[in-house]
DNA sequence: CGTTGACAAGTATACGTATGCAATCGAGTG
DNA sequence: CACTCGATTGCATACGTATACTTGTCAACG
């Protein structure tokens, strides 16, 4: 997949072709270029000239080869098509521009699986995992390699990397307070898969909060889903089609309340008169007055500067448990919550 | 941020690591890696468990800088919270996988510029832009340095690389043929950004298209925002504030729709009884039936897999147009458009 | 038994940049 | 004037993989 250009292929400009023109020698480009002591300003300036006028930009596979690193961090993220990730992404990034550091997401939501080949190959010098499952094995793969990485927004079943996620109880029992509040005792849930964190922490905050405010969570009212819209949509009209279906809905996330609001729609229930439903993340969306979803915020500007600073910060060391911070959250109350109906 | 273990930092494990504990040289060790011939079953047996016990990954700088490939396609995205581009990244990727291409996303919505330097350091064997603007360098650029690259879904002015986009004249005309049908002649319009060229085309395609149906499209209802949310909406509640307010507004895109309706919803004007909305993309949300928005659908999978096709295929030759395909297009009628109120 | 050839595996080197070290030059100093 | 020191620049080499070329081995064949 070479291309040419005129009939001739174009041949990469090296720090040589530029030295060559600058009447020096390719080291004195190498610090030239960057600004390194040891250089008279009359040649800097010369060979700055020089790389101009040929275009040149230095090799990043040579650089990254004869330095080690790569000034260049993974953000994984294998639902990229779920919208609280690329909204995750950008503060990422912001972040990491902030140290000098690209920027490169890696996603695979086909497999769901970025395999450590692809991360431990020298290509970056750290990584971010934003959608790591409970039991993945790729924080130990990179923590043996020695790779700098921090889970974001999940956590493992044994700690054993640095993360940073959101209050996934406090939020919960925000939730359940504001349901209890409003008098619901029929109570259902969409819940997240278990294979997560997110989806296991604010089911069982979910479970054990209604408990204690003396309210059965039957288990014939949960349901457990994939994040997604039809997921969620399906689970709902399987709630909502019983004849003491529930007044109150609590979903995994966001884009599994959007479900629950579509299924609800098809059904004419309408909400929040007959039907209390309540996200968690706050997605952009959630705020369209189209949507007006009450949910839970986190403030992704925090989440994404602890994950940067964690990455920077000392690796987990074999039995000291790894740094798990958490970011606090907040309950925003919109439009999809109403008093239980009579 | 090297990262330590143990008290002492890990070293990488390269090939000559392998080849001493295969008890062989280190292009035996390319080679028998690699399924080349020249090696004999039991030696490449050997090093196949010497690898395999050293955990060994190649050097990817190092093989990038050895061959002068890097099999890898870098996906210029860089309005990545717009679901459109992420939906559209997963089949890219998909396609690209096909062709043992990795695939890497590069964004920046800050400053909506990812620089040729990211681009052209030898990092990616090619180039995807998703977002490139009508009067952009970039494509230039890449040629210049012999630099494979496509635009997708978008094109510029003067024709430079090889595209493949919507069909957004053919999209626009069954949208103006339908809202024309339905008796509207009050018709706004809130467009993308005269900077892109889907902005532009649908602009045009529309006036054109009124314009033939005998409909005036008055100048003080077109509104151009951004592609997003919040910019539809108020430039939404700009139109309809007024008393001679248009009976039906067609959108830029999607994105721009939702805040159209979020608008409307806001002002208590109700959809599509008093208000006729359409869309233009057909992102997954619109099909959701809290939203169920009318709209134009592209095959994002045949957009992917011509782009791929294109990146593929001869590049543009000074003095020769180069190859610009166009993706057919089909309206989606859903429950935001009827007719025109009396 | 010598020759040839196929195959396996090692040797040498290219890829492009960064950097430790040596060399050169000029100025300042005793 | 010899000497020192600092500044500037070149030289040599490392980084890890891929590959052209060479060497070595063994079998087949005349």
């Amino acid at each position: 997949m070479k291309w040419e250009r005129d009939g001739r292929e174009v041949k990469k400009v090296t720090g040589f072709d530029v030295a060559r023109r600058a009447g020096v020698s390719q080291p004195t480009v190498s610090r030239a270029l960057r600004n390194l002591p040891g250089t008279s300003p009359e040649t800097r300036e010369r060979v700055l000239r020089a790389a101009a006028e040929l275009s040149y930009i230095a090799s990043d596979s040579a650089r990254s080869l004869s330095t080690q690193s790569t000034r260049r961090i993974a953000v994984v993220s294998e639902e990229l098509t779920n919208p609280y990730y690329p909204e995750l992404v950008e503060p990422l990034r912001r972040r990491l521009a902030e140290h000098d550091l690209r920027t490169v997401v890696i996603t695979d939501s086909e497999h769901r699986a970025v395999g450590i080949d692809v991360l431990a190959d020298g290509s970056y010098d750290g990584v971010i995992l934003t959608t790591c499952e409970r039991r993945s094995s790729l924080p130990r793969d990179l923590t043996e390699r020695g790779i700098p990485h921090v889970l974001v927004n999940r956590v493992l079943d044994v700690a054993e990397s640095p993360s940073c996620s959101v209050d996934n109880v406090g939020g919960t029992a925000a939730i359940v307070e504001l349901v209890a509040d409003l008098g619901h005792r029929t109570v259902g849930a969409v819940l997240g898969p278990v294979t997560t964190s997110t989806g296991r922490e604010r089911a069982e905050a979910l479970r054990a909060g209604l408990r204690a405010r003396g309210i059965r969570l039957r288990r014939d009212m949960v349901r457990r889903t994939s994040f997604g819209h039809d997921p969620g949509r399906n689970a709902a009209h399987d709630l909502l089609r019983r004849s003491d279906r529930p007044t109150a809905i609590v979903c995994g996330n966001d884009v599994i309340a959007l479900g629950v609001l579509s299924a609800a729609r098809e059904r004419g229930i309408s909400v929040p008169e007959q039907l209390t439903v309540v996200g968690f993340d706050d997605i952009p969306m959630a705020s369209w007055p189209i949507i007006d979803l009450t949910t839970v915020r986190c403030d992704l500007d925090a989440l994404a500067r602890t994950a940067v600073e964690l990455l920077h910060a000392e690796p987990a060391r074999p039995g000291l448990a790894p740094v798990e911070r958490r970011i606090p959250v907040s309950l925003v109350l919109r439009r999809t919550h109403g008093p239980a109906p009579a």
